[in-house]
DNA sequence: CGTACGTTTGATCTTTCTCAATAATGGTGG
DNA sequence: CCACCATTATTGAGAAAGATCAAACGTACG
């Protein structure tokens, strides 16, 4: 994420992750009109119930889906990352049905509303890869019922660390060193379905158990394998192109 | 669903109740080529790993999606009703990611994949339409993981009866009488992630409190209002067009 | 009419939550 | 650069929701 780089090059990436694109769809994405903003944690780039105008496209750092129940506590529903358009989610809705705010500081990029639907709905090949972007959105959204529903506190922490990691590496945003966790133990909980005490104590017998190592809020992986065996994670879900993984591969 | 109707007439209304479609569009739909078959409960219509060359739409009876953990525990996804196109899914991507078995009796109309494909692609307002239709469903999905992650066994069993019985009248299945729940208690364990046994107590101190009455698996409502108040149901989030609720209305 | 499946019930056990307090940590203004 | 403040992380003890195990009861259907 170089600052001399395209504002939009992360979401191209990203779109023609699943789908090739001709250069001239690829400059359509490219030639999008976009105006970037710098965001604070915890600003919001959609709040529910409202009807955003633009699609924003996550340049630099890190943002969570949210919903609140009537007696107020939070469930997270998604982490974006950088590359990810955060609006298609609403781009063909009305009304948005959930919050999105940043997790840390960042920089998005807002595409206007009419422009984005408008290369989806007439260039084919756009749509088609823009729709598979959505599709797998939905696929990791139901691996979080699973998780939450099916799954003890251990395998949940365990499932969601192995998801991050992998979705970050696939993006090219970490090394097997490890990872910057962008989010607290009570975000943590909040993903997970827990309490941010237990979520603490998960963690510290994770890592007593070789699972991970901690430094603030780095984790590491001690034994990739190990934990997602522990966590129940196959990466299949996230419906990645099949390439070498050569980072965060098995060590074991 | 009478049986002279076009079988893929329930689609229609689907497809049409966010986007209006011309007659062109609408004509197009309808003359999708398609295959009716009769299904029994428990056969699959998707399955895990496998890419169907046809997407599913039910015509009559129910299905639900499902993914199993790697301890062969089960979580239901979605219940799919009468109008349903079961694989929007999977139609864009190349693994399904997870199942979809009949939960009851009934038929389905198999339509090529290409075809959808083609008509979803290349004609902007049914492109729309379908896209519509497959953010609804995850909006459905995030709603499911805030029920799982953030709310108890009353309030989780509250809440999907009432989603079911919402989504149930929107297309005119169901009469404000109640609605005949077309899976077991167990069934509806693995969609709440809950364990039959919890399901069943829950149930009982439902009925206990006035807030639903059944005679075997017909659920009725009593008190309407009360039963959205305990599962802390409000319908947004189910991205219904505006229109009167004649039925299953606040009685109050 | 009996078998299989689904429902209901009781007793006990675990996981996770709740409440509460303490310790780190990072950021900020002076 | 340091002291202070607001978050965040950590730990303990007790409570509660829900799971587990086991058995009995209905009901539909071949």
């Amino acid at each position: 994420m170089t600052s001399d780089e395209h504002p939009l090059s992360g979401f191209l990436r990203d779109v023609t992750a699943h789908e090739h694109l001709d250069a001239e769809d690829r400059g359509a994405v490219l030639n999008l009109p976009f105006r970037v903003r710098k965001l604070d944690p915890g600003s919001y780039l959609v709040r529910e119930g409202s009807l955003p105008s633009q699609c924003s496209v996550l340049v630099e750092g890190y943002a969570y889906r949210q919903k609140m129940t009537g007696d107020g506590s939070r469930q997270i529903l998604a982490v974006c990352i950088p590359g990810d358009a955060v609006d298609l989610q609403n781009m063909f809705l009305d009304i948005s049905d959930h919050s999105v705010q940043m997790l840390t500081r960042g920089t998005v990029a807002d595409i206007p509303r009419e422009q984005l639907q408008q290369l989806v709905l007439t260039k084919p090949q756009i749509g088609r890869a823009v729709i598979q972007l959505t599709l797998v959105e939905a696929s990791i959204l139901r691996e979080w019922v699973v998780n939450v529903g099916r799954r003890d506190a251990r395998e949940r922490i365990a499932h969601i660390l192995c998801e991050f990691a992998v979705r970050l590496e696939s993006r090219g945003l970490t090394t097997y060193e490890g990872f910057e966790l962008p989010m607290t133990q009570e975000q943590l909980a909040d993903a997970t379905g827990l309490t941010s005490v237990h979520v603490n104590r998960v963690l510290k017998a994770l890592e007593g158990d070789g699972l991970i190592t901690r430094r603030r809020r780095h984790i590491y992986f001690p034994d990739w394998r190990a934990l997602q065996d522990v966590g129940d994670f196959s990466r299949t879900y996230l419906h990645l192109p099949v390439e070498e993984t050569a980072l965060l591969r098995t060590e074991a």
